[in-house]
DNA sequence: TCAAAGAACATGTTCTGAG
DNA sequence: ACTCAGAACATGTTCTTTG
């Protein structure tokens, strides 16, 4: 209640006495404070009960889209949707090993059977028809693709990051479309230009805010930036169109196809529909996008000679390296061997079409040139950005490089 | 949650549709929005349920002072003390009728005996043995000494607002006590003159977040806090002396001692110790006491002149009247007749005792006149304070005027 | 000493029913 | 329509146990 993000910091730590202080983490599911996994996922106790105690309802529906936000402050506000979620962030009812008698379908049973107990000690504790399963455990504690505490740290630390900066990229979408409704005002760059500057920001505050990022020099961080930001930008404005429907809306569809072109269009929608469902797979692919050594370096104007900034720095390889470890050994835990090398190459496939696809918008309109700009100016000026954050740094930190080749998804502009 | 203080508008309104929206208030017990009066005081549906629950109880005790503050969001902190506040807010468990089944005491019971329940339906609900007495009822609805749900809401707005404002007089206090280690600042005016400053303050504040003192013209507002505001300021300095035990910390007895002398300091001591034990009369009688004619007007710089200003205005006499009416009825209700009659001659001697005291500690130090005309100053400053404040008024508004007679704590400089 | 499951305990919110 | 007690339901926190 009172610590928040503060002590959130990543890895174990000692506090002034010299104790040792239990490592904590953020809940995958509400961002509460976090310390251990519960049913197969770093989460609260509150989420830990939560679970466990749902988990046996029949189908419960969201009221809404079902896509609710779920955080500490508004957990409360959707069970489909925080049971979902949980679901989503590898909680798995196979940990389960007795179904509790304070199960709100069991506390419901018990009452109304209340006249006639025979089987009055009977009910006490049922083993779970499905016990837990070795071969899950094993995943997580023997095989090479679990996780480890820190990672599961860290890729809670991705996630919530980026759903923090995310925010006011739905809130300004979802906004500007009500605003919409003046016809005459429908087909003007303006709306689409507000959009894609929020993106802009969204993708830069969430890279900004690792701590991989901070320890470069200043000159590095605008190369990374000039060289990925366009990256990361159509990733969140992809993942805020699906999120939102709003190539569904007939007002966003008009508005895009004046500012676009009908063909530009059509390609999105079409990307759009193939684009990634798991959400976490994107988040963790965009920081590992954000540390690639040329994700797309669109502008010739500054182009390759400040190469040496960034080409065989081995804190950019390591940075990236991490993530994507993370994200290999995070797939395999929910989908196996031969969805992840299915859902993986998929994902590159996405990463290449949309950057393929940044590439045209970038051409075809000088307004990206200027947000990049923007940003870059942004991330130089003497404020820096996040430095009073309440978001604590968290990258990897100190973490040694792990040896396997890192990953680069280099797209010269020819 | 989302409310807070902003719909704690104190009557029955109509919203912009023209449907009636039911009144709503402020729970006696933690502040949180209450509307209706449970177990015989307003309070909120969270200690409506925590009273039911825990009232049964053995004795619970603080672990601290037995003073937590409690509100929305400390309640939690401190069963014994919530509990006790319950009961001082005037809830009253002859209004309950049966033995909760979740009774926390209940609910251990049943789980103990789980083994043989041969009288399993004989538990189901016993009826209470004190039942609700038709006296205590006849007080509340019929008796002509009852509060009506205005003046709940109006009393709880009280006591809000002065808990509210004495916060900042609290915290002074107890963290100026923590610093004063180093033995060579011990005694120095400094540390009494902080916290007379913020007892001001503190008194100021009160008053000035009423709606009865908002309507008035600036140049009434000055006239009477100098007229009144040296009363506020002693009972708001005895509240929290006697709250925060000062005079029994050697630390702050000695610096007392230092700053007034032992003969003023014997005296606060001995005024202290018979100051009326419910705090809640005492709040109120700080609200009656602020709008007095002239509870103490010790300037002889600009006395008497400005007199008719307030002398006369029947605005001043209606609130100090409703409000006087409301002190009476609550101590009847509480206490009784007989008891009312004995405690309400008991606060008239001390209000008058503590006026004296300090008049002399006005009179022998200068800084009381300094810190009366800071006062002023931020009263007639062009950034009205509490203007953006998120607590709304709370006065009487446009309550008729009652036929009693006004009273007068007179108390001339002669 | 620690991770993690469950029980037990404590609270908060919404529905029901009798005036 | 409104007041208010109580039940039922939903959540959150802390203690206990096991490996
Ligand atoms: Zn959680
Ligand atoms: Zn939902
Ligand atoms: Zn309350
Ligand atoms: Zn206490």
């Amino acid at each position: 209640m009172n610590s928040d993000f503060a002590e959130s910091a990543p890895i174990t730590t000692k506090n002034k006495v010299g104790r040792r202080v239990s490592k904590q983490s953020i809940c995958l599911v509400c961002g509460e404070v976090a310390r251990i996994i519960n049913y197969g996922a770093l989460c609260c106790q509150a989420c830990k009960t939560f679970f466990r105690r749902n988990v046996s309802h029949g189908k419960q529906v969201c009221q809404y889209d079902g896509n609710c936000e779920i955080t500490k402050f508004t957990r409360l506000g959707c069970t489909a949707c925080r049971l979902k979620k949980c679901f989503a962030c590898g909680m798995n009812p196979e940990f389960i090993r007795v179904t509790d008698q304070n199960t709100n379908h069991a506390l419901v049973k018990r009452r109304n059977k209340k006249t006639n107990d025979d089987d009055n000690n009977g009910e006490k504790l049922k083993i779970n028809l499905f016990p837990p399963k070795l071969q899950t455990l094993d995943l997580l504690e023997n095989d090479r693709s679990a996780l480890s505490h820190f990672e599961w740290t860290l890729l809670s630390n991705v996630i919530h990051a980026y759903d923090r900066f995310e925010a006011s990229s739905k809130i300004s979408t979802s906004t500007n479309y009500l605003v919409h409704l003046p016809v005459e005002t429908l087909f003007h760059n303006t709306h689409t230009y507000n959009l894609f500057k929020t993106y802009y920001t969204t993708a830069q505050l969430f890279v900004a805010s690792s701590a991989d990022y901070k320890i470069l020099t200043s000159a590095e961080q605008c190369s990374l930036l000039k060289r990925n930001l366009n990256g990361l930008f159509i990733f969140c404005a992809e993942v805020v169109c699906r999120d939102l429907k709003m190539l569904e809306h007939p007002v966003w569809f008009n508005t895009l196809t004046y500012s676009l072109g009908s063909g530009m269009v059509a390609r999105k929608r079409y990307l759009n529909k193939k684009l990634e469902h798991d959400n976490t797979l994107i988040k963790l692919m965009l920081i590992v996008l954000a540390f690639s050594s040329n994700c797309c370096m669109l502008d010739e104007r500054d182009g390759v000679f400040q190469d040496h900034l960034l080409i065989g720095t081995f804190r950019l390889f390591g940075s990236q390296n991490v993530f994507v470890e993370i994200l290999w050994k995070y797939m395999l835990y929910r989908y196996g061997y031969r969805e992840t090398v299915r859902r993986f190459s998929g994902l590159v496939k996405q990463t290449l079409d949309l950057i393929s696809l940044v590439v045209n918008m970038y051409r075809s309109d000088r307004m990206h040139q200027y947000f990049l700009d923007e940003a870059i100016k942004l991330a130089t000026s003497s404020v820096k950005i996040g430095e009073n954050d309440s978001i604590p740094l968290w990258g990897k930190s100190s973490l040694d490089s792990i040896e396997s080749t890192p990953m680069t998804f280099g797209y010269y502009c020819t």
